[in-house]
DNA sequence: GCGCAAACGCAACCTTGTTGCATTTAAATG
DNA sequence: CATTTAAATGCAACAAGGTTGCGTTTGCGC
């Protein structure tokens, strides 16, 4: 099991890499491979924490910035705000994953978790108006953040 | 035209903000209006340019960041994030609880506009889990943007 | 008018993101 | 494999947007 050399995911973030028409670099890889293996989108700062420790940084903080924006500009990840105005990064080809239910955004921790029920269809627009997606949010208090609340 | 005293629209402001429960300040009426007379959802840098001279602020910086947020909470407006990741404020129309109907948000301009329909039930939630608020968004152009596509 | 909670102004601070520049490296070439 | 070079990286400095703490002022109920 221990990954002493690339393992599988991390050979095929490479080749994506490389078919995109940019250069293969450690960075790259373990970038693409973390927003391959995220349930959510990823804003930088939890892409810096998936891949290094506090004290090992992996890779810059400047450099991680250019690697996100590297990696959308060649069409392998996607970026968007989020609702608090911090952007955030998903691998290409995961990115309707979420289209088709509820989701519960925890307000103390920011955890995202998606729940089973579907959101209901949309109410009719005013006359001009075109719609592109549907957000059926719950918002509070996570059962993790809600049991230490007093610590 | 000289407006030496308050103008038909700040005393409207005024009658707005008394109506909503909060403390009637010159800094509300002037930001106030300036959302009504607004015709896109305007950012804290925005609303400060049309206040006061670059040399007569009008109002304090972090003021003004409490401001926009007091007239968030008390329903008269309406927040925002806009593609860069900045908020925009606009005037609510003429429901002040938002709690209960559907919003369309356009991703275009910024624009939140509500609409009649009233948002579903939630769905159960995992155990632990703590419901605070509902938000049920549509997100897409507006009509106005929609209209200005090739112009 | 008086009293007080609410709002304000100011300084300091934080988070997210960018720019400039010297150094390193992927990978093309021979 | 060695050479070469444009691209990528690391670090420092900077910038915009936003927040916190605290002492002072003010709207407004009495
Ligand atoms: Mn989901
Ligand atoms: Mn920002
Ligand atoms: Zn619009
Ligand atoms: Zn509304």
């Amino acid at each position: 099991m221990a990954p002493a050399l690339a393992s599988v995911e991390a050979e095929a973030s490479a080749d994506l890499i490389r078919a995109a028409g940019v250069k293969v670099t450690r960075g790259r890889v373990r970038v693409l491979d973390a927003l391959h293996a995220a349930r959510q989108p990823l804003s930088h700062a939890e892409v810096e924490a998936r891949l290094g420790d506090a004290s090992d940084p992996a890779v810059d903080r400047v450099t991680l910035y250019r690697i996100l924006d590297s990696l959308v500009a060649c069409g392998l990840a996607l970026k968007a705000v989020d609702t608090r105005g911090v952007f955030r990064f998903s691998a290409a080809g995961a990115q309707r994953q979420h289209a088709n239910h509820v989701h519960f955004r925890c307000t103390d921790c920011g955890g995202v978790f998606c729940l089973k029920a579907e959101p209901p269809p949309p109410p009719r627009l005013p006359r001009g108006f075109r719609l592109n997606e549907v957000a059926f949010d719950l918002r509070g208090t996570c059962a993790g953040c809600s049991s230490r609340v007093g610590v």
